[in-house]
DNA sequence: AGTATGCGTCACGTCAACTTGACATGTCAA
DNA sequence: TTGACATGTCAAGTTGACGTGACGCATACT
């Protein structure tokens, strides 16, 4: 893998959800290529989604959710 | 506004969610407009959310289900 | 009959969700 | 130093999320 990028943003999204998807994903030791592997996504899509203001599919927030062993609406739904 | 329609379907979904997104809606005696206007979407974006197989995006995911009093686990996590 | 409401379809447009790929940086270990 | 790993940026492409507007079709109510 390795090395990727991209730019996908959204302005739908606050900024909030990245912090606390990252925080979580720390706290299990999980990489962003673990995460993005476990949720079914590219590595790009994860950093997007911390990094930028993003707004993910409600399957793709259920599937992170899951994966981090928390809810959307605690990530997302904290505002 | 009154009377849309449109194409808007997705392959990620499986249509149970539509369902529970309808009988909550009815439960509480709520018509597609009147949650696509709480929600904050076009009647058809809640037309499609119901008959197709949708992925709306996770923000609108939560004002849905909050307007429904639920969670987005409850309608979308059910699989 | 006419009219209004609620639901769905057809058709088309715009922009974002998600992709892949190449490159830069900093850290840590061999 | 060399190199692998983790994170991020820049760029460009495909598809789908959501919008608008018009139309069909029931089921009401008057």
């Amino acid at each position: 893998m390795g090395r990727q990028g991209g730019s996908v943003r959204a302005d739908t999204a606050d900024g909030a959800a990245g912090e606390l998807v990252r925080a979580r994903r720390r706290e299990l030791g999980l990489t962003q290529q673990d995460l993005a592997s476990a949720a079914g996504v590219s590595r790009q899509t994860i950093i997007s989604m911390e990094t930028g203001d993003y707004a993910p599919s409600v399957y793709l927030a259920l599937r992170v959710a899951g994966t981090l062993e928390t809810t959307v609406e605690a990530l997302w739904g904290a505002g």
